[in-house]
DNA sequence: ATTGTTTGACTGAATGTTCAGTCTAGAAAC
DNA sequence: GTTTCTAGACTGAACATTCAGTCAAACAAT
């Protein structure tokens, strides 16, 4: 499904895009089953119609949004990741992923995503694809930076498969936290206790610097 | 057929009761926002009119299911917690909770539940109102056990808040898992797992005992 | 006892609204 | 002049809630 070149080619595209962010701060502000078609094709500055002949159905324009907000938190994240040269600092920044806010989202933006994410996944196939997928990605990241790790010696010769298992887990416990609880408090003290567990656990020294971005 | 015979007045809680039972069974079938008056009045053998009747409206109606849910899980728990000698087997069972399922229940009924309650929460002021004081019970019963344990000289000396708080989190990382996957292995592992990292932190010896209830 | 009265549980049939998705047709790009 | 894009008006179904009562039990007065 190529689009036309020239002038207008990324028109479609950027068209498109436009209606899946809408569609995010929909879900966000509304959540997921009362996100309505109207509202995003409101905010994207178009007819409903046109939002039904780019998605062809509701479902398909959340699901793909979903999708959407998951790979570019992951990508940014990846990244990100990519230019910190020790195991430890490439930890500390998967922590800092979901503990801490990101600077151009409004705080608990993304979690609240997630709980959508996770209360939808249950019953939509669409939804619990995206977050199989995204669940697996994230945990083999965990599971092969302490792989690395260790080959380097940074790290004390835990399972690395547990690990991810564990880490990824309680970071998902304080996304519900962050995401609901609106104390600002937290998400310092989840990122610190997080980080005392996993430089516990791997044996590597933290001492406690940041506190946001 | 007979309505109030004798005490009459326990008819009309009777059927409340019943009620209640039926709108969580039926969020569980299909998720908090799409539960309607019809299915739970047809579960109930009522009509719709009469749920309306007994619960206002139908935000009163699914509100006050989860708040009985929750009610009931942590009652069931606390009762089979004072049953229990050791702080470690306390623990243990504040563990098993969460992480194995019950006898009656289907498997990851409860869980389901919460992913409800979570997403619900963060945009129904009633239904946080739940979780919030649900969370907070929550934690101090950890808290207040990890005490108790240390005063016996069972736990080690490290900070029962915090210890609340990541213990908790934990739990609730791994409850998702649990709700969302659909292998039955997660429970034991999520269990084994988290029973090591309480035993290592509280410095208390564990046997990896039990796998079901 | 018989009759009328009250009350609480309950219902079927509206009512009105909200939406996803369709249809038709115009405008723009090629 | 055909394809791609866009919107306004519409349709049809789904649903929460309301309404106007029914029905039977308890109660009170005769």
């Amino acid at each position: 499904m190529k689009e036309q070149t020239g002038g207008g080619e990324g028109m479609a595209d950027q068209r498109r895009e436009q209606m899946l962010q809408a569609a995010l701060d929909v879900i966000v502000e509304r959540g997921y089953p009362d996100t309505r078609i109207t509202d995003v094709a409101e905010r994207a500055g178009a007819s409903p119609a046109l939002v039904i002949y780019y998605f062809k159905t509701r479902d398909q324009l959340l699901t793909e949004a979903m999708r959407y907000a998951e790979d570019a938190w992951y990508a940014a994240g990846l990244r990100r990741i990519a230019a910190i040269g020790t195991a430890a600092g490439q930890l500390e920044e998967v922590v800092a992923m979901t503990c801490l806010p990101e600077e151009d989202t409004s705080p608990s933006d993304s979690w609240l995503l997630w709980l959508d994410l996770w209360a939808q996944s249950a019953r939509n196939p669409g939804v619990s694809a995206v977050w199989s997928k995204f669940e697996e990605r994230w945990r083999e990241t965990i599971k092969s930076l302490v792989l690395a790790g260790q080959e380097a010696g940074e790290f004390a010769p835990v399972d690395a498969g547990d690990f991810a298992v564990i880490l990824s887990a309680l970071l998902d416990g304080f996304a519900v936290q962050i995401a609901l609880e609106e104390s600002e408090v937290a998400t310092a003290r989840a990122f610190e206790l997080t980080m005392r567990f996993a430089s516990d656990r791997l044996g590597f020294a933290w001492n406690g610097r940041r506190t946001g971005r």
